[in-house]
RNA sequence: GGGCGGAUAGUUCAGUGGGAGAACGUCUGCUUGACGCGCAGAAGGUCGAAGGUUCAAUUCCUUCUCCGCCCACCA
């Protein structure tokens, strides 16, 4: 015997997580090789903010792409898994301008230039956090390629994009109506505003026509934006204020004259049927305001404040502050007829959640139409699948009704809009390089767009510029298209989409054959984890307390494809004592297996029933794990595992092993290591890719020398190991194993005391097959066996079971109580007379035996005659009793 | 206003056109030579409601109720 002694009892992930970590990375064995022999299987991870700290979400999303990695790379694929960071405009922006204000300072007191220093800088000190966080948990990917969305190649990929698309005119500069941020000051595109269902209030107000008395009835929710106001629409269908168009009416506290103009868009039932216009403040208006060229007032500056365009009484004002006035002045002047409550969608920020103002503004855009049409065909042909398969109506919905994406931001931290105005002539000129001078006018005075690009601009590349792309790379010519992207169903819109057109765009393929979709991970009541709820559980605590492998197998068994997940801490336990549960089956099969590793070539004839049982569980287990990992089911797959590793492995064959372990010749002994080897050495493969670390750690004590685990290839379908029959005669002997241990515990059998078990088994085979174990039976139920055909005379004092066809009985001499056992019979018995009336009541049903498949009828006959037998044995049992 | 997901044991969740499952919790035993992060045994469910399809529905279809989420320019 070795070393293997010195296990101890229970698994320590503290003592091995990071010895095991730098063995794989240092050993290489996360590096990808271009092996035109080999499959190539690749997976971009979805880039975290560099600003970001790990999280659930992380945890899960990284989880699941690991399993996948580790697994393909035992089948043998080539195996990249590309890890990166993502530059995060505006939050990495604002962590760095929160340190500046500390110092007193503002990122224009730096400058572009300086300022841009400074993140840079923070970024090199913290950015990398989160990688050392991916480390810990034992995510796989090669760290040698590891890519930021703002590194070199990276750039030159979105300056690639942004030129091609805007000399084929898919990118547009134009004054439009935005979603302006009043803190982050910048626009954002319209999937990053959030609406928020809110209490508000509808206003309605008189607008005095300009010639003669009488006015018309508006009712707006936003007070503040009448300052800006240029008209006022009615539907032309509405009978009430047919006579009105064309008049003119007179803007209260502004007095300017507005018309009453007629569009269609105005829902007659909706307030008083009448529109005010601000084209300047509102989208829908704005469109108002195009096809009745409207003027546009922008009332509502960058800030939030009013403008001076507002009027000097408002100007400078809070736009809430703002609305406060000129509810009062309203009131004041006798035009405020009524104040109603009503519950509206409010846009906000996703980032801060401020409202979000609409402006008009001069942004960029890309034009989405003929980009979303091949990204439509794309899932529509299954070119890209996602899985689960409902997330596909969720994206083709979105791409069908897509607007144009607004892609600039009023930022400095961000891939710099690659133009050059020229203030002399005012052309605009796109170059890779930087402009000296205009092409048109030859000016020297132009300048580069001070605006930023949108942070999914250069997501939207991922999967190509991380290999390489516009470059034609080895990489990118092997793992191009990337096989899986792995990732949370809330940024399906934000980068999935995204991709799926860019790559389709300018890889003329997609990014990815597959999306896997995992949920959410929330709170145990059922709440999204977030920092302002305080409610979120930190991975890096989790892994300290109970260890990297228990909180991925938690994650993964704990969630089904695209459903959110709860997180709840017993689970965590459950997971960890499972780990346990491996490591004490491991640590027992070390202390028995001992170093005749080259001894234990055992020929297949000398194999037990126990042995080819459990052997064609395992076979049964490979491919259930197999099976579940294609088909993305890596929770059912766990579960498999689970189940084989617990319920089979250890509470049965273990237990079953012992008697030849310890007690057997020498010969059966071998037999028991042989096998027990076998099983120890697939199960640790099998489970590898969920609990890396300690299926790692143990495999060294399994196997000292021998490759890594992770090197390891994934256990093949040996065939020749399933055992129909073995698992048949398995599942009698346990039948009658559990059913003297229910006896034993329902009549209070002291555990010490061997009890001299009686079975009565008219069946042949089926006695011959307890004849051959009756030492298992004896192991496992604590008792004598003997075994007989048929028994003239049964003792009354005893306990009385039937199961598989064979009659239990346990003699209990004067322990019997006899009452205790006829109300145990009489219990048995009922519930196998209501089964039993069940089956009858189906074998009776003439639909059922002309209609129901052959071998469901069988299955049904096979039943109803061993709940027969059974109900006859219990009666005449109960009959003893009197 | 559309769309999606959930509703199954006390709790958290799997699952299935033909005998309702797991984990945790509960109850009863147990210093059984791997493990008390354990072992053995047990209790506990008209599978949200009503219809329909079927020989057979917890599972498929329709409607409804409750919870959650997403999308949407009724001010």
């Amino acid at each position: 015997m070795s070393g293997n002694k010195m296990l101890p009892p229970a698994y320590n992930p503290k003592l091995v997580e990071e010895k095991w970590y730098r063995v794989w990375e240092e050993g290489g064995y996360f590096r990808a090789e271009v092996d035109p022999a080999k499959k190539p299987f690749c997976i971009v991870m979805p880039p975290p903010n560099v600003t970001g700290e790990l999280h659930m979400g992380h945890a899960l999303n990284n989880t699941l792409q690991d399993v996948l990695v580790r697994w393909r790379r035992m089948q043998g694929y080539s195996v990249l898994w590309l890890p990166g960071t993502d530059h995060a405009g505006i939050a990495t922006q604002a962590r760095v301008e929160a340190m500046l204000a500390k110092e007193g300072l503002s990122r224009f007191d730096l400058g572009r230039e300086k300022f841009l220093e400074r993140v840079w800088a923070w970024k090199e000190k913290y950015g990398n956090t989160i990688t050392m966080q991916l480390r810990r948990l034992g995510a796989s990917c090669d760290w040698e390629r590891e890519r930021f969305t703002m590194d070199e190649g990276c750039s030159e990929a979105v300056k690639e994009v942004f030129l091609r698309l805007y000399e084929c005119g898919l990118i547009y500069r134009d004054n439009y109506i935005v979603n302006w941020c009043p803190h982050c000051r910048t626009v954002i595109s319209d999937i990053e505003v959030e609406h928020k269902e809110t209490a508000g209030h509808l206003y309605y107000i008189k607008y005095p026509f300009k010639e003669g008395n009488g006015y018309v009835l508006i009712a707006t929710t936003r007070p503040e934006t009448m300052l800006g106001d240029t008209a006022v629409a009615v539907n032309p269908a509405d009978e009430r204020f047919r006579d009105l168009i064309g008049k003119t009416l007179i803007l209260p506290l502004v007095q300017r004259e507005l018309p009453v103009i007629a569009d269609d868009y105005v829902e007659m039932e909706f307030g008083t049927g009448a529109l005010k216009v601000t084209p300047g403040h509102d989208p829908n208006d704005f469109e108002i305001g195009r096809r009745h060229n409207l003027p546009s007032v922008q009332v509502i500056g960058p800030d939030g404040r009013m403008t001076p365009e507002a009027g000097v009484r408002y100007a400078g004002l809070d736009r809430w502050e703002c609305r406060k006035l000129v509810i009062e002045d309203l009131q004041r002047e006798g035009l405020l007829v009524k104040i109603e409550d009503l519950s509206h969608a409010v846009g906000r920020c996703y980032r801060c959640d401020t409202v979000i103002e609409p402006t008009v503004s001069k942004q960029w855009f890309v034009r989405m139409k003929p980009l979303a049409e091949p990204a439509i065909r794309a899932a529509e042909d299954k070119r890209v699948v996602f899985i689960p398969e409902r997330f596909t109506k969720i994206y083709l919905n979105w791409l069908e009704n897509i607007r144009d994406w607004c892609i600039s931001r009023q930022l400095w931290w961000g891939h710099r809009i690659p133009v050059w105005h020229c203030p002399d002539c005012g052309e605009s000129t796109a170059s890779r390089g930087e402009v000296e001078r205009c092409p048109r006018c030859g000016s020297e005075r132009v300048e580069q767009d001070p605006d930023v690009l949108d942070t999914w601009f250069s997501s939207a590349l991922w999967p190509f510029s991380t290999l390489g792309w516009p470059k034609e790379t080895a990489d990118l010519s092997y793992f191009y298209p990337t096989s899986v992207l792995v990732t949370a169903r809330d940024i399906i819109f934000f980068w999935v989409a995204r991709m799926i057109f860019m790559a389709l765009a300018f890889m003329d393929d997609v990014p990815f054959r597959e999306v896997f979709i995992h949920g959410l991970v929330l709170d145990a009541l059922g709440r999204k984890m977030s920092k302002s709820l305080g409610n979120g559980v930190d991975p890096i605590d989790v892994i300290e307390s109970h260890g990297a492998d228990s909180l991925r197998f938690m994650l993964v068994t704990g969630n089904t494809s695209g459903n959110d997940l709860r997180f709840h801490f017993e689970r965590l336990d459950g997971a960890r004592n499972f780990i346990n549960k491996l490591w004490n089956a491991s640590r027992f099969a070390l202390m028995n297996l001992g170093d005749d590793r080259a001894m234990e070539q055992v020929d297949r004839s000398k194999y037990e029933l126990v042995d080819r049982w459990i052997l064609s569980r395992y076979h049964r287990a490979v491919r259930k794990t197999s099976e579940c990992l294609d088909l993305y089911d890596l929770g059912e797959a766990a579960r498999v595992l689970y189940d084989f590793v617990w319920d089979e492995f250890c509470d049965w064959y273990i237990e079953l092993v012992k008697p030849r372990l310890y007690r057997g010749t020498p010969r059966e002994a071998a037999v028991a290591r042989a096998v027990l080897r076998k099983v120890l050495g697939g199960t640790l493969r099998l489970l590898h890719p969920f609990v890396p670390f300690v299926t790692e750690d143990i495999w060294h004590h399994l196997e000292p020398g021998a490759a890594p685990l992770i090197a390891q290839c994934w256990p093949g379908d040996e065939p020749e190991l399933a055992d129909p029959a073995a698992e048949e005669e398995m599942a009698v002997l346990m039948e009658i194993i559990r059913s003297v241990r229910h006896i034993r515990a329902e009549m209070k059998v002291p555990p010490g005391r061997r009890a001299a078990v009686v079975l009565v088994a008219p069946e042949e085979k089926v006695r011959q097959v307890i004849e051959q174990n009756k030492r298992y039976i004896e192991e496992l139920a604590a008792g004598t066996v003997s075994v007989a055909r048929e028994l003239a005379v049964k003792p009354a004092q005893a306990a009385h079971a039937v199961a598989a066809g064979v009659e239990i009985l346990v003699p209990l001499g004067g322990l019997i109580d006899i009452d205790k056992e006829r109300a145990r019979l009489v219990k048995e018995l009922d519930t196998v007379l209501n089964e039993l009336s069940r089956v009858e009541g189906k074998l009776r049903n003439a639909g059922f035996l002309s209609k129901a498949p052959a071998e469901v009828v069988a299955k049904e006959r096979e039943r109803q005659a061993e709940l027969t037998q059974k109900r006859d044995s219990l009666a005449a049992r109960l009959k003893m009793f009197g």
